[in-house]
DNA sequence: TAGTTAGATAACATTCTTGCTATGTTGCAG
DNA sequence: CTGCAACATAGCAAGAATGTTATCTAACTA
């Protein structure tokens, strides 16, 4: 089970009700970032947008932090503050391993978006 | 910023470019409050939502300013700042008559919003 | 013309966001 | 154990968002 910090769930999905506004505002809160759809499209394809790594399987588990923070040409802080809004929203998934963290797309949850927006 | 100043165009249909993320954002940033998100909705049926309308007709041109107002329970100057930015995103569609202000959805943009998101 | 009403704008305070630097914390290497 | 590399957290400053009250403008009405 794939766990991390204080998502809104233990599933790792966001709890995503299509009526219900405070939830959708997480999630559009999220999105309101060049910077975070960046990052997401970016994760759309690790292999493509990202040097490749000697430790971790960019289509598994995504691409490296640093890699990320590199690009965005920002602070290692704030590049890691947007990507934690991105897994609070259950939008991407963390995996540690090693010394390292792999971000990549929760393409559940990003596909529950569509629900989102149909219900607006 | 991004450029915008006067509405994105006269026909109320937001220029959406799924791939710009600079105008995603900006349609995101406007669907980032719940407020917001409370106004589309009730003005999905201005009829059920309002109170009876003597001036304007409610499903033609939508739902006059001050119920919303009223409604949102925000001053006014509030309520009328977030209606400003769902009509500069193209989200809502204003119609001045007589004294009035009637709010409606602008659905073509709202359609549009699917492939916005299907493009993330 | 004067008064009232709808609604936008101005000015301001408070809070949220986002950037930064500095510092913890964790795991691997020597 | 010590040092280093990866990354999170703390603390702070600047700008944006959101609320307020006060004011301005436009249109209707007496």
């Amino acid at each position: 089970m794939l766990q991390h910090s204080a998502g809104p769930s233990s599933t790792g999905l966001a709890p995503v009700t299509t009526d219900d506004l405070g939830s959708a505002e997480l999630l559009f809160k999220a999105l309101a970032s060049e910077r975070r759809l960046q990052i997401l499209a970016w994760l759309k394809d690790p292999v493509a947008n990202f040097p490749p790594q000697q430790h971790g399987d960019p289509t598994k588990h995504g691409a490296c932090n640093l890699f990320i923070v590199e690009k965005l040409g920002v602070s290692q802080p704030a590049a890691s503050r947007h990507l934690k809004v991105l897994v609070d929203a259950g939008l991407v998934i963390p995996t540690r391993r090693k010394g390292w963290t792999y971000y990549r797309r929760n393409e559940d949850a990003l596909s529950a978006l569509a629900d989102v927006v149909g219900s607006i």
